[in-house]
DNA sequence: TACCCCAATTTTGTCGGACATAATAGACTT
DNA sequence: AAGTCTATTATGTCCGACAAAATTGGGGTA
């Protein structure tokens, strides 16, 4: 069975936009597009190719939406860098999304939030430190409202991931606080076992300045403890 | 100046296929439609939003390109949950995306690995210990061909990656591969210290056997010894 | 009756043309 | 020279039509 399929070509079942579409990237590849560069007309693009403007709307379309170029009304459009998390936030309605798929994204945040330890140690600069004292020193205290809780701490998780200096993860965690959001009230994960915390942002911040990398692994997976006790009865 | 501003509310700059496209996601959420129903034709979508088809064609297709619609070529579209990594994956061509974006990528897999230790642990089966102890054995020698190598690597990084039960995580390292492939040819880190690896896939094996998470993260960080010092140089 | 082939129908894909609207540039006025 | 108006241009929106592919149903044949 297995041999006789061997030789068979694919059947190439594109539609027109599709070859348009790839067309257009590998032009912009070779002809070595730079980032603002504009992209020629509608029209000049329809008739050079020889297709309708629809297959050229819609291939720029998806391009658009790949985030390959950006297009203002009426002015054209222009080459940009794709972000790849933009491109995730279109899809990325907590609504839409199913359950089982938005509890393995709290589970990415995890791993990373304990993995990036490393990153941290290395970039960490001495004012990021005065940054995270300056936050841990207004902690709303336990008797405040939950709101400015998760706020706080969001706050200061996001100050971790910025110290990474990698834009990317800090985009994805920005990204996700709406699905966390969402997890937190929608009761997909059981709820907190105990509010007592592990260690501190305190410790962590302690930690950042005096201690290395593995201890930070070890505190931030401490003080993650009440997000996998919910995530591992 | 923020006062004067502040109650001027926004203009609705969005065009009517952006209004249609917000109008045909709350439609779905509204009326529960469940993974794998039809959705309406497209004539049937434009006369009762009263648009043209064109319109509603172009809405559709951005509810394609989000995951939250497949369309079979003349047999109509139905319900879809949207996946976010293949959503990530149209836009995921390494020629296109900015170094430094690659190089945020490439970060991102390592902190996701080591911080992954206690999905794996928590749940590891003991045929999972079967199945990396038998790739170990077949582990290529170092005389081998790098490619062979690679392949392992990514064999074995795989398994671990499935062993967290994780599919988006899963799919994620998948799509990552092309981007590495790239990254390793291109010259965008530095070139490999030294051969010397550090904690092996054995050594790994041996602790996912038989010790805890915490020890697992730290020889996984071992393990990535020579990634991160091409970062850190 | 059961099966296969072919035609009619349905639905999406592609097309060209048309007008609306917004941005730009150039001509005109003061 | 500065500002205003107008003509031009490009994209946004819409329409009607045909093409091509998949489904459906019917009719003929064994």
């Amino acid at each position: 069975m297995e041999k006789l399929l061997a030789g068979i070509p694919m059947i190439d079942t594109s539609s027109l936009v599709d070859k348009v579409e790839q067309n257009l990237i590998s032009l912009f590849i070779e002809k070595e597009f730079q980032v603002g560069d504009a992209i020629p007309k509608e029209l000049e693009l329809a008739q050079s190719l020889g297709v309708s403007r629809t297959v050229i709307r819609e291939a720029m379309l998806r391009l658009r939406l790949m985030g390959l170029i950006e297009s203002k009304k009426h002015r054209g459009a222009v080459i940009t860098s794709p972000d790849l998390v933009s491109v995730l936030q279109k899809s990325m309605n907590p609504k839409i999304l199913n359950k089982e798929t938005l509890k393995e994204i709290f589970e990415m945040r995890l791993s990373l939030e304990i993995g990036m330890a490393d990153f941290i140690m290395e970039r960490v600069s001495a004012q990021d430190i005065q940054d995270l004292k300056e936050l841990v020193k207004h902690e709303p205290p336990r008797s405040e409202k939950l709101l400015f809780q998760i706020e706080h701490e969001i706050a200061f998780h996001g100050k971790l991931y910025e110290i990474t200096g990698n834009e990317t993860m800090k985009k994805f965690q920005r990204l996700l606080l709406p699905v966390f959001d969402y997890v937190h009230q929608s009761g997909l994960l059981k709820k907190l076992v105990d509010n007592q915390s592990y260690v501190s942002h305190g410790g962590l911040v302690d930690i950042i300045e005096n201690g290395d990398a593995e201890k930070l692994r070890n505190a931030m997976r401490s003080h993650l403890e009440n997000h996998f006790a919910r995530l591992f009865d």
